[in-house]
DNA sequence: TCTGGGGTCCTAGGACCC
DNA sequence: TCTGGGGTCCTAGGACCC
């Protein structure tokens, strides 16, 4: 029997990397992605029309401190990480630790592009990829030829190799005997680093490391533990795993335990579906309910277009329609209704979302909204076109959705 | 200086069925 | 009238991840 060996692979920066890829006069200074402003970069690249991309001046570029705007940080250059800045930090903090730093914004097709790129060859490699966003893969190495050679190190290296001759960009693996140790040994030789891992070096390597560093504890279950005086893995793993099921609950704290002592035997999958598909917006400004009632109508509609158009472009189906919004005070309510047949019409959609919108609380200014719809299914498969069997009794606790006002124009909002 | 957008999974209560 | 237990579905909120 091989042993187990399962790889983490993280992208270095990705999308300024990409970035990057294209503004090579950039490498070295501090650059952040992030915010909306392509205008921005379109002037930029306007201004030097016909000069190639690589040859406009570093110093035309936009910096974070004349950025205006709601935005956070998507990728931090690691220049600029040296001041501070990081990832899903707001623009506005970021401009006071890194004034000077360039501000670029996130283009999603070029990212994807080269998303699609890195996994190509990650695959032809290695066929068994778990997708874990755009810039992140779990790997399983265990029956790849030569996966074994090294603890998986030379596999590693032969997959940093060719996504660097393909793509140009770098990563950072680690390879461990499951998932939630792999995912921590990619993080210790950042960037273009390789880490491997055994089940032997959970204590020395694993345990001294504070517990945000497990997939899966967050910042409420770090403050938590805090107060209980735990502080590292090896803390957790300390505790007796009745007292971690007391104090977490059955699931949380089991799971906690094991995660704490290197265990977890989720397998590489490769394969899922989407349960939901979403869109949602942060306003410029806070908008109220009824003085910008026009103005958030329109976005509304615009939503559920949106969400109508990914569900038809993916190929699927939804029942539940749901609504979210955000209000100033950064408190979420959400609301969702479920239907008895499978739509993916903007015209259904707004008309359930707007019968949402009316069980909501709307006292507050809101800061964004937000259409979701779920319960999906593929567009034309048989579950798709099932309707509730004869005896089936309707949906429990409420009315079938009303019908609405007429779709069309921006005053029949709530 | 407030903190994006797209997701997944879990919990918990109530309705309702067998 | 009072006693169940097990299971599913729906809804709302929340933690967490990239």
């Amino acid at each position: 029997m091989p042993l187990r060996r399962i790889a983490h692979l993280d992208m270095d920066a990705f999308f300024a990397s990409v970035e990057l890829l294209r503004y090579p006069q950039l490498k070295g200074l501090p650059v952040v992605i992030g915010g909306g402003r392509r205008e921005v970069d379109e002037m930029v690249r306007k201004q030097y029309a016909g000069l190639p991309l690589g040859e406009i001046p570093a110093s035309a570029f936009p910096l974070l401190k004349d950025y205006v705007g709601r935005g956070v940080i998507t990728t931090a250059t690691y220049p600029a990480r040296q001041f501070g800045v990081g990832s899903a930090m707001g623009m506005m903090k970021a401009a006071r630790l890194c004034p000077q730093a360039i501000v670029l914004p996130v283009d999603f097709e070029e990212v994807r592009r080269y998303s699609r790129l890195f996994k190509g060859t990650i695959a032809e490699i290695a066929p068994v990829v778990e997708d874990r966003g755009v810039d992140e893969v779990y790997i399983d190495f265990t029956d790849v030829p030569g996966g074994q050679r090294e603890g998986g190190r030379a596999l590693a290296r032969l997959i940093q190799r060719a996504i660097l001759e393909k793509t140009g960009l770098t990563c950072s693996i680690g390879v461990a005997p499951n998932k939630l140790i792999a995912k921590m040994a990619s993080e210790f030789n950042k960037p273009n680093g390789i880490s491997v891992l055994y089940e032997a070096d959970v204590q020395a390597k694993i345990w001294p490391l504070p517990v945000r560093k497990i997939n899966g504890i967050g910042p409420k279950a770090e403050v938590k533990l805090a107060k209980l005086h735990l502080h590292t893995i090896g803390d957790i793993a300390a505790q007796e795993r009745e007292w971690l099921v007391d104090n977490f609950g059955k699931s949380y704290g089991a799971w906690m335990h094991d995660a704490a002592w290197g265990r977890d035997d989720r397998p590489v999958v490769t394969e899922s579906e989407p349960v939901s598909m979403s869109r949602e917006t942060t306003f410029d400004r806070d908008l109220h309910a009824v003085r910008d009632r026009a103005e958030l109508g329109s976005i509304f509609t615009d939503l559920c277009k949106q969400v109508a158009s990914d569900l038809q472009r993916k190929g699927y189906v939804g029942r539940t329609i749901g609504i979210k919004l955000r209000y100033d005070d950064f408190r979420i309510a959400t609301r969702d209704h479920t239907i008895d047949h499978f739509i993916a019409d903007a015209k259904t959609i707004r008309q359930v979302a707007g019968q949402c919108l009316k069980r909501v609380p709307l006292d507050r200014r809101l800061r964004l909204l937000g259409v979701r719809v779920g319960k999906l299914a593929k567009a034309g498969s048989p579950e798709a076109h099932a309707l509730p069997a004869v005896g089936t009794p309707a949906p429990v606790g409420h009315r079938v959705a009303e019908p609405s006002p007429p779709f069309e124009g921006t005053l029949d909002l709530f």
